[in-house]
DNA sequence: TCTTCGATTGTCT
DNA sequence: GACAATCGAAGAA
């Protein structure tokens, strides 16, 4: 049986944590079926300078989980109909998380194909909404620990990624934030095979 | 394949 | 009351 990962692993500085993150498995279980993929895109969010982080407002009720132990989730709803995985990282106090924006779909295909109803197989996961659907996450998984099999939600260890085949590039969709946030090279991606 | 545009609700000002 | 770390349907080319 694979290790999770400890909370040390997302105890430490969010840009270290986020390319790391790339290629270890995301698992989801219900009702004792496994739903699984492995991690391909990823971007970082820090500190309430960061323009484009929710944090930037402050510790607010919506924010506060980002502000937690590390090893937690960070789930929040947008655009009226979307839901996010994050995974809050670096020290307690301190606002950072990474977005887990891709996953490779590897178990339970068969839900999967049901949660994303007619879309494509290559349409399944590549978006961070998208694979929010396909692991049936929602707000009620906010704050809940990723370092325990607990909540249905964990993290397990994977093969290491050689940097060679890490992409990086700006974040997505935040277009009306200032530099210098806006070029920050805070999205990984493994570069596809 | 590419572009446009509508959907729809929690959170902050 | 405005806006948001987006998706997918629909239409054009």
């Amino acid at each position: 049986m694979p290790e999770l990962l400890r909370p040390s692993f997302f105890q430490r500085e969010v840009l270290e944590v986020a390319p790391q993150l790339l290629g270890k498995r995301l698992v989801r279980c219900t009702n004792n079926i496994r739903v699984s993929g492995l991690i391909i895109e990823t971007e970082a969010y820090r500190g309430e300078e960061d323009q484009a982080c929710h944090a930037r407002v402050g510790l607010t009720p919506r924010t506060k989980v980002m502000y937690g132990p590390a090893g937690h989730a960070y789930v929040y709803f947008t655009y009226g109909m979307h839901w996010m995985l994050n995974c809050v990282c670096g020290e307690e106090g301190y606002p950072a998380a990474v977005l887990i924006r891709a996953i490779q779909p590897v178990e339970g295909l068969e839900l999967i194909a049901q949660r994303r109803g007619k879309a494509k197989e290559s349409m399944w996961c590549n978006g961070p909404a998208k694979l929010t659907q396909a692991l049936a996450i929602d707000g009620n998984l906010n704050g809940i620990d990723l370092c325990t099999r607990d909540s249905g939600l964990w993290i397990e260890d994977g093969d290491i990624i050689s940097p060679e085949v890490i992409k990086t590039a700006p974040r997505i969709g935040i277009q009306s934030v200032p530099e210098p946030w806006l070029s920050k090279l805070w999205n990984f991606s493994l570069v596809v095979e």
